[in-house]
RNA sequence: GGCGAUGUGGCGGAAUUGGCAGACGCGCUUGACUCAAAAUCAAGUGUCCUCUGGACGUGUGGGUUCGAGUCCCACCAUCGCUACCA
């Protein structure tokens, strides 16, 4: 008989929820401690989906065995509920973002709680609630106090559908991500974070975290730094002088133009008169062009020459300057020397415009290709001879020496973008008052709440809804009676989540981000679960904050997530990403229903490893119902009593190996994420138990324990059922013991010529000139090498013998 | 184009200090139970052949080795990220 999923699971919930079970305590400091968590979710209109349970689910198996090893377990959820989906719907519907979003919150709660994970509930966050982003707007202030937050006119992605700016994240291909409205680029002021000055430890801490080598390779190429020299050119026949970047300034005798961005200061100054209206008239273009038109568009180079010549600091010679948009303003100095026999871009450009190609590398084919590679030097003077990295070495000195150039690092990474001109964000706590000074507010008057509205449309200008809240807006200072602005702007959905795992540790605190001491006493997060797609952004905005809150002091440790693993998707069961479109979507609430929380747990980890991603298969979501029922009716008879199979003292031999071997193998891959196998080994298990005629008591309630964390209200029923009082959760996580894997005798496999011929049972302990002996002896061995010579035998004690013969 | 990852039965996947390829699950086949079906239990299930045996087999082609899914070289395919970053 089928257990009755749905009362088990009801009764389960409601005693955790009852006994608060799972309340951590910020005591027991003796006790080793485990902090688990899971990227907080944005709780969207449409509800959970089943790739939110994989994770969750794999944080909630190394919770409940970490507790029942004795480990001291922070796990906790959250919401991450600030975003442009609500102000969107809050737009369309005219509803305010806070109910809906209150709504949908307590939407997810409920789906996340019957699935049965183990959070403590009385440490859940909220980005929205004043009470935890007044922590949010204090790390902007202490930002801004450090120089660390500042304005400036930058181009930004201008939607005017959206009429509000867009990060770069939120343009995809060209058009907004959400609508698919376009894009363009726009110069305006706006909030700055200064994360490039963070850039070299956000890249050398790396080193130090157990992350996988990938995502660390993303966030690497994502800081994009790179090593070269800065070389000063000057215009001829002007006072002018620019500055560009170069990795290999040791082909600076090979530069034979110049190049600048459209958007470069000096282009206005330089352009002579005959070149200027065809100058005007690129730049024009350039900036009309959108992202999607910019990208589309680079297989052609283009660019105009401004009529002006730079000056090679080298050799003197007169170099043209050009402007071309394949040269970035927001790069390095956005002007570069171009080298076109060992630039491949600067070899097409130069191609295109017909413009000289010089080599001084050799061992490439100038007039076929750029040549990239390393190479003797050639016409280059006293670099004549030498080597890419050592003429690099000498041209910088040179430049040095002359006060040409000098060494520099240049990064990709740009400073972040940090105001949206929205109504449902944080508001920046900053006031712009009418004698032109700008100030933060005073950290006592935080938070800076959200006024009232009754709409929320954009005010069309790029200033965010809240310019339109007057009274909110005008500020009067009581001292001086100076009247002020406030900032309309708000901060980006990433604010919130940069330091949301420091707010569980303390939750309440009214004086502080968290208590130091309890801060000491969690951090770092030892498992970090999410998806890849915030491999770079989230995770690097959050090292930042980190790493800045570390150097004021006001958090423990350099890094916050030692240990990061990325779930995969799951894909629809047609193979393709689910989406509404494409009716694959499986709502966690249905398989909640004909299956069970336990069901689909067991499934999603069952399914395969957990980084990959993989389709559902409602075949496999209902063996892994057909696992459970089986374990149920190995336990429980029809009427939910202890069947008699089950003994205490049974003998217990026949299943000793296994079940230590299942305690062992379980143990390690629940340790290592490696849940498929882990589950594969629990079914060889019941497998196993199927075969006895007796099964000693012992073994079911350790293998109910390994059970637990992934199934957990069945096993605390079968728990319950094996005569047990309470709850499973806190009982001691099963051992193995060693002395039962170790087997006297064990079969060695026989080869001749690579292939198994025949299988010898012997000694464990049988030395390798005895093994060699048997093997030759076997009869199947002795007929297949009959008439032949044996060349070679070799004996790999417990593996195998491999006999060579001809 | 660059960086990274992955290619194993009909399907999801196991196997990593190089040592019996295909654990476990799904699906399928057969049998038991049943009037019947479902469920359950038992047996089987990589391909091929001349079937008490044997040959072949981990994307393709080479190589190293007594021995390669695993190591090396070249290539092909798929996915992710990034896209003129000087």
């Amino acid at each position: 008989m089928a257990f009755s999923h749905q009362s088990i699971e009801a009764k389960w919930q409601r005693y955790w929820e009852e006994n608060k079970t799972f309340k951590t305590s910020d005591d027991d400091l003796e006790r080793p401690k485990y902090y688990a968590l899971d990227m907080f979710p944005y709780p969207s209109g449409s509800g959970l989906h089943v790739g939110h349970p994989e994770g969750y689910t794999a944080t909630d198996i190394l919770s409940r065995m970490k507790r029942m090893q004795g480990y001291r377990v922070l796990h906790p959820m959250g919401w991450d509920a600030f975003g442009l989906p609500a102000e969107q719907y809050a737009l369309e519907t005219n509803k305010h973002p806070r109910e809906f979003t209150q709504a949908n919150i307590d939407n997810f709660r409920r789906q996340i709680k019957s699935l049965g994970f183990s959070y403590d509930w009385d440490r859940e966050v909220d980005t929205t609630d004043p009470a935890y982003y007044k922590w949010t707007q204090w790390i902007f202030i202490q930002l801004y106090k450090k120089g660390l937050a500042y304005i400036d006119e930058v181009p930004v992605n201008w939607c005017p559908a959206l009429g509000t700016v867009l990060a770069n994240e939120e343009v995809v291909d060209g058009v907004s991500e959400r609508g698919g409205h376009p894009v363009v680029q726009k110069p305006m002021k706006q909030w700055m974070l200064a994360i490039t000055k963070y850039a070299d430890r956000l890249l050398e801490d790396l080193e130090e975290l157990d992350w996988p080598e990938s995502i660390k390779d993303m966030q690497r190429n994502w800081i994009g730094r790179s090593e070269g020299a800065d070389v000063r050119f000057s215009v001829d026949g002007s006072e002018q002088t620019f500055t560009v970047f170069t990795t290999r300034p040791d082909t600076l005798f090979g530069a034979t133009y110049c190049v600048f961005a459209p958007e470069h200061e000096l282009v206005d100054k330089i352009a002579t008169e005959s070149q200027r209206a065809a100058v005007n008239a690129y730049r024009d273009e350039a900036a009309a062009k959108t992202e999607l038109e910019r990208t589309e568009l680079q297989k052609d180079k283009t660019g105009v020459f401004t009529g002006a010549y730079a000056v090679n600091p080298v050799n003197g010679e007169k170099l043209p300057i050009w402007i071309a948009d394949y040269v970035l303003a927001s790069y390095g100095s956005g002007a570069i020397m171009a080298v076109p026999a060992h630039d491949e871009r600067d070899y097409e450009f130069a191609t295109a415009f017909d413009l000289p190609i010089r080599e001084v590398v050799e061992g490439g084919d100038i007039s076929e290709a750029a040549y990239t590679e390393d190479g003797p030097h050639t016409q280059s003077g006293f670099l004549n001879g030498l080597y890419t990295d050592e003429a690099i070495t000498k041209m910088i000195d040179w430049l040095e020496s002359e006060g040409k150039g000098e060494r520099q690092v240049t990064y990709r990474l740009r400073d972040w973008l940090f105001s949206r001109q929205r109504y449902w964000g944080e508001p920046i706590p900053v006031i712009h008052w009418e004698d032109g000074s700008m100030t933060h507010v005073s950290e006592d008057e935080l938070p800076i709440e959200l006024p009232e509205m009754d709409e929320f449309k954009p005010s069309g200008t790029g200033e965010s809804p809240l310019a339109n809240a007057t009274e909110w807006v005008i500020v009067e200072d009581p001292a001086t009676g100076m009247k002020g602005r406030r900032e309309t702007n708000t901060m980006p959905q990433w604010a919130g989540s940069c330091w949301y795992y420091l707010r569980y540790i303390d939750p309440d605190n009214p004086d502080a981000l968290a208590d130091w001491e309890k801060m000491k006493a969690w951090l770092p997060v030892d498992m970090y679960i999410g998806g890849a797609e915030h491999a770079v952004l989230h995770l690097l905005y959050a090292r930042f904050w980190h790493k800045f809150l570390y150097d004021i002091g006001a958090v423990p440790t350099k890094e916050p997530f030692q240990r990061l693993y990325n779930q995969g998707m799951i894909l629809g069961e047609n193979h393709e990403k689910m989406s509404k479109s494409k009716g694959n979507i499986v709502n966690p609430d249905d398989i909640l229903e004909t299956h069970g929380a336990d069901t689909l747990r067991l499934y999603e980890m069952f399914m395969g490893p957990l980084d990959a991603s993989i389709a559902w298969s409602s075949n496999g979501l209902d063996g892994a119902r057909r696992f459970l029922d089986r374990v149920w009716r190995l336990v429980a008879d029809e009427n939910g009593a202890l069947r008699s199979v089950i003994q205490k003292d049974a003998d217990t031999d026949a299943l000793a190996k296994t079940y230590h071997e299942t305690v062992q193998k379980v143990t390690e891959d629940f340790e290592n994420l490696r849940f498929n196998t882990g589950i594969s080994q629990l079914m060889v298990f019941i497998n196993e138990c199927y075969k006895q005629e007796a099964i000693p008591a012992s073994f079911i309630e350790g293998f109910v324990k390994l059970l637990s964390p992934v199934a957990p209200h069945i096993a605390e029923e079968l728990w319950s059922i094996l005569g047990h009082e309470g709850t499973i959760a806190y009982e001691p996580w099963p051992v193995f013991d060693e002395s039962y894997l170790v087997e006297d005798e064990v079969e060695i496999v026989v080869q001749i010529n690579g292939k198994v011929r025949s299988k010898l049972i012997v000694p464990a302990d049988i030395d390798k000139e005895e093994l060699e002996k048997r093997a030759c002896e076997d009869e199947k061995v002795q007929e297949a090498i009959q008439g032949q010579t044996v060349r070679k035998v070799i004996a790999v004690p417990g593996k195998l013998v491999n006999i060579v013969a001809n």
